[in-house]
RNA sequence: GUCCCCUUCGUCUAGAGGCCUAGGACAACUCCCUUUCACGGAGUAGACACCGAUUCGAAUUCGGUAGGGGACGCCA
């Protein structure tokens, strides 16, 4: 039998780097045993649901590429695929069901306190010494009972009962044997007052339903298995192979939250980070090879990714690494594809460059070495455009300067005479003729040149950009130095 | 408070009793290349949380301590 894996979030924001993470040990599993990977929407809390969240969460897992076999169509959201829906909101009745089992069953109860009664209770246990699980209330309905009060009008939840006294055991995929006592929880809400289920009880039955055979996700839900192993026991399914994982945490140790920073893959990728740099680095965090390699592909993930190595221990997001590393990926691109990323960019910034490829493929050869990020192409690029070019204030003293007119007028004679593109050598042989024949060294001669490339005396390499500027864009340029 | 989990260089990690005077990567620092920067190359510095036990031998096994994290919701 093929692996079936999943991936759950619920749509109340962005995909954060810890759910993509998440997101990624599933589907590399999945497709790593030629499975299947599947993305459910956990949508019960109508609160905080929203349709736009869910759109960005869907946006953010194909930006990263991780394509999903079953669940919800990433444009129009409709389910596809053998079991679905696959949205938790649209599955109402198939709870309601599984729910209505329990109760005939006696394995809960209906309870009719309210939020108020539910705090105060939690107030005062609080105050008594922070022991917080929720106590069972004084008086249980019996279901005829209670069914006659719902009839009124009355609202109740329905809780599962915690009564089988005894430790349960979890053999984790990543942290081996676990056991909890069963008293570590209280009785349960799996039917909220207005009829929604939770968490813990639609994650039991989707995966069963689904035919989930692994789930592996954050560790803050460890402590929850616990319900649900209860619950499979009370339904008769049987329960999937768990493995939590560690947290995603930022630089104090703390998990990885919005005063940490970015925390969307959203963000990072408005930042110019590309998705495989992404993936290859959050790979790395809390999983890894014996090897010493570290740059993958995503079909390398794929081949390499197994069970055994997912590390238990929190591991802190180090942006630092995150840059080289996409350095790394951005300078293994294909110019034609680095550039259908760039251009964009530039544009956006109001940059225009020429585009045929021959100019781009020089251009980029020349340039992505020195680029970490996609945005860093910005002021790389920047004064290639012409109608960027200004003389700016810090030239100043270049033009008090003697030698700089006779520099100048040394430059646009040569450049005259120079090719439509000039390389780099063109471009060193031009400047040291200009020493010679006008008679200056260092920053005397390299500064007026940059001015009349740049507008400014300090900054872009030269010998990089001359090649990348045309014959009359750089006469155009020292001419309005030489007006000055 | 109760329960659960975790603990190797600043960070990500390798390490499954002798291969470890603990390896790699990022970052840092030094030098080389370079008429600025970057790339590249060569180096330097830097860690087994602590205490006991087991063993001829422990980063690796066991126990305890400390520290960190997580959970304790009609959130997921």
């Amino acid at each position: 039998m093929s692996v079936r894996l999943r991936f759950a979030p619920s749509p109340t924001g962005h995909l954060h780097v810890g759910g993509a993470r998440t997101a990624l040990y599933n589907y590399l599993y999945a497709k790593k045993m030629g499975g299947q990977f599947i993305l459910r929407i956990e949508d019960t809390d109508v609160e905080r649901s929203t349709e736009a969240a869910l759109k960005m969460q869907i946006e953010d897992l194909v930006w990263l590429g991780l394509k999903w076999d079953e669940g919800v169509d990433p444009k129009t959201h409709e389910s596809f695929g053998p079991h679905g829906p696959y949205r938790q909101s649209l599955r109402k009745s198939i709870y309601q069901e599984h729910a209505q089992k329990l109760l005939q069953q006696g394995k809960t109860y209906y309870d009719f306190r309210t939020d108020e009664e539910l705090d105060a209770i939690k107030q005062q246990a609080e105050a008594d010494g922070g022991f917080h699980r929720t106590a069972r209330p004084e008086k249980i309905y019996s279901l005829e009972e209670a069914q006659a009060k719902l009839a009124k009008g009355e609202k109740a939840a329905v809780r599962f009962r915690v009564d089988d006294i005894r430790d349960y055991k979890l053999h984790d995929l990543v942290r081996g044997e676990v056991s909890f006592p069963s008293d570590m929880v209280g009785d349960f809400v799996i039917l909220r007052s207005n009829g929604m289920p939770v968490y813990n009880f639609c994650c039991v039955v989707d995966d069963a339903l689904m035919k989930i055979t692994h789930v592996l996700r954050a560790e803050e839900h460890l402590s929850n298995t616990l319900r649900q192993q209860m619950l499979y026991e009370a339904f008769g399914y049987p329960t999937p192979h768990f493995g939590h994982l560690s947290l995603v945490l930022g630089e104090d140790r703390q998990k990885l939250s919005k005063r940490h920073g970015a925390t969307s893959c959203h963000e990072y990728m408005e930042r110019g980070y590309l998705p495989d740099a992404l993936l290859n680095f959050i790979a790395l965090l809390g999983w890894g090879t014996t090897d010493d390699k570290e740059i993958f592909s995503r079909q390398e993930l794929i081949d390499a990714f197994s069970l055994d190595r997912l590390n238990p221990a929190g591991a802190v997001f180090d942006e630092t690494k995150l840059k080289w590393m996409n350095s790394i990926h951005l300078r293994a691109m294909e110019h034609k594809e680095l550039w259908k990323l760039i251009d964009p960019r530039l544009k956006a910034h109001g940059i225009e460059c020429p585009q045929d490829a021959e100019w781009v493929d020089r251009a980029l050869g020349l340039f992505k070495t020195s680029m970490e990020t996609l945005e860093d192409a910005i002021p790389r690029f920047q004064p290639i455009d012409d109608r960027l070019f200004s003389i700016k204030d810090d030239a100043a003293e270049v033009f008090t300067w003697e030698s700089t007119k006779k520099v100048l007028e040394a430059w646009k004679l040569g450049l005259e005479s120079a090719p439509d593109y000039m390389t780099g050598e063109d471009f060193e042989k031009l400047q040291n003729g200009i020493k010679d024949s006008v008679g200056v060294k260092g920053k005397n001669l390299f500064m007026p040149i940059r001015v009349a490339v740049i507008g400014q005396p300090h900054g872009a390499e030269l010998k990089i950009l001359v090649p990348l500027l045309h014959k009359k864009s750089l006469l155009n340029r020292v001419d309005q130095c030489l007006k000055k």
